[in-house]
DNA sequence: ATGAAAGCGCTAACAC
DNA sequence: GTGTTAGCGCTTTCAT
């Protein structure tokens, strides 16, 4: 009884051909109401679930997707991503997905008009991109509306949009944990720092919701008197006459910086023979990464751009292929690293 | 030219059927010498690679996996186990794989030889195990060697094996990391506790790797004074008495906890109103993260039982069906968790 | 020892 | 609107 699998035998069930069935699973075609609901109800009553192997045999690279993301020149942060990005192009090219990357120049707002130029001259299926600039994300955005081109934003949040799915971090939170973590570590009243790096303005919407966050957490935690918390911005290359100054004018006992620029501050720490100050940064690069492992930087938030790019690609070919759901938002894991978990981040190559 | 793809061109050029390029390809039945040459060439120089899709569609449900994993009952840890199996399950269905999973209790050795029994007699391509008890565990990776059946074991180390990939955490390492953490957030000569729980003789491998590990960080540390660290080892179910007498004669800054059981120790404190006494702990159950986000306990380090699950099955799914290469050891990141990070972990259900 | 042919479950083009 | 049919690239009979 019942022995045909799959589609075939739901037109059976049904009493229609597999052409009518293939018609209402797909929603394409006409078919009638009365077809539609048998072929429906079948479906239900055999818990069908189509074959995604002959599936993507027979849809061979009819997936094209355009990755937009920084030029990864001499920035780790978005070497890490390019790297994700090879590794799910690797994973899903056997399912016949192409993934074709533009890059842009993280200051230059042309080369982001002409990555996205050119990548919707591929006609993809689907777009994913990092608005590093405002304006000409909105834009983006706007015009693969108009062509139904399916977008996914990641890394940072595009206020205004309204994506198929956001994957990144909430910059908010990652000050909070940071807030709470220089509790943790530093005597109840001792005074902090938050230090922005702002060579380029592009991270200033992350730099000020870190802050925010850091603020946040000490407003929660003693809601009577506030630490003192100072706030600066290093704006110009000299580093290093800044921090001096500043640190000769003040006792802090942490320094919790916005960008992956935390040792810049460990550097000068240790040059200084400072080393009782506690420094919170972000992300795993290698110079932070050092730093980490000589006990210099107590702790490092870790965004993950590798895994972060990953998904970006794996849930979009999940959704487009297989039709699994996909996130609207999906906010990634804020990992805290310590030089005693360091170790399984950083070999994590393998998935 | 050369219009058609894969097994059939290789067959064009090689002057051949494709019956014979299947049979040099798998080396099955018999071919002449002069054939087998001329396919090889032919695959050599078009760079053939096969179409796993293709293969896997004519193979279906040739995949049969046997999960063997603690009885969920009542215990969070494995029932997070089991709700990444489950998910990985559903992803995999539809690439014909079947995943037969098979309990046993966490105390009984009896129940787990039943599984294994019954899972050998699916006869399954693959076997994923925890090896809670240690003879039991090379017995069955023994008896799988024999059978040439390969072998993923996770969550446990099992020394003396030799499975295919392990899957899992470093139980010395989240030691070390539970004691850089205390360190972080006590005074220098604060003294500290450990506590282990030890109702199940099962946990006890790990849970004197973890205490290694933590007393390691100290002895690094400082290598000249060691820091008075008080270890204790709770046996029978009375654990409030016995911790009142133990904070009587003592005055402990922090305590490690071992297992599972931090909230334990948390409830005790919190309705001791010693709310200056330092919590680390592992995995995210219920009662332990209600005591988090509270603020009663520090931090929690997470080995993410449900995630190691759903790695262990997929990547042996892609090593069965499509090739992909398994890492012999994957050691899992040690997640720190705070009341602040916590969110991102626990709605992490959508991958 | 080798070739031809029938599918695996699905999509898409084409007929009616 | 609906049914039929030719493949997608591969494995596996079954002849020869």
């Amino acid at each position: 009884m019942m022995k045909t699998k799959g589609i075939k035998e739901i037109a059976i069930i049904a009493g229609v051909s597999i052409g009518t069935v293939d018609r209402v699973i797909h929603r394409r075609g006409k078919v009638s109401a009365e077809a539609k609901k048998r072929v429906e109800a079948a479906i239900k009553e055999t818990e069908y679930r189509p074959n995604l192997l002959a599936r993507s045999l027979v849809n061979k690279t009819k997936v094209k997707i355009a990755l937009i993301i920084p030029d990864s020149g001499s920035d780790e942060y978005w070497q890490q991503s390019k790297a994700g990005a090879e590794e799910a192009k690797k994973n899903w090219d056997s399912f016949g997905v192409q993934l074709h990357t533009f890059h842009f120049h993280l200051n230059t707002i042309k080369s982001f008009e002409t990555a996205t130029r050119k990548a919707l001259l591929l006609s993809p299926s689907a777009v994913i991109f990092v608005p590093i600039f405002f304006k000409q994300g909105i834009d983006f955005v706007t015009e693969c509306d108009k062509q139904k081109i399916p977008v996914v934003i990641f890394n940072t949040h595009l206020p205004g949009s309204n994506p198929l799915s956001f994957i990144g971090t909430d910059s908010v939170q990652s000050g909070i944990l940071a807030g709470e973590l220089m509790h943790l570590i530093t005597s109840p009243t001792g005074e902090l720092l938050v230090l922005h790096f702002d060579e380029d303005a592009r991270n200033s919407p992350h730099m000020i919701e870190k802050e925010k966050g850091f603020r946040e957490f000490f407003k929660r935690q003693q809601p009577g008197q506030a630490r003192r918390i100072t706030t600066l911005t290093l704006k110009n290359k000299r580093y290093k006459e800044q921090l001096k100054s500043l640190f000769k004018s003040n006792n802090f006992e942490g320094v919790f910086i916005s960008t992956s620029k935390a040792y810049e501050v460990g550097e000068f720490l240790r040059n200084e023979k400072n080393p009782n100050v506690k420094i919170i940064g972000f992300d795993l690069i290698s110079k932070n990464i050092e730093l980490l492992q000589k006990g210099i930087i107590q702790f490092l938030i870790h965004q993950n751009p590798r895994k972060q790019t990953e998904l970006s690609i794996s849930s979009l070919c999940n959704y487009l292929l297989f039709n699994k759901p996909i996130l609207r938002s999906n906010l990634f894991p804020l990992d805290i690293i310590t030089r005693s978990n360091l170790s399984s981040f950083v070999s994590d190559e393998g998935k």
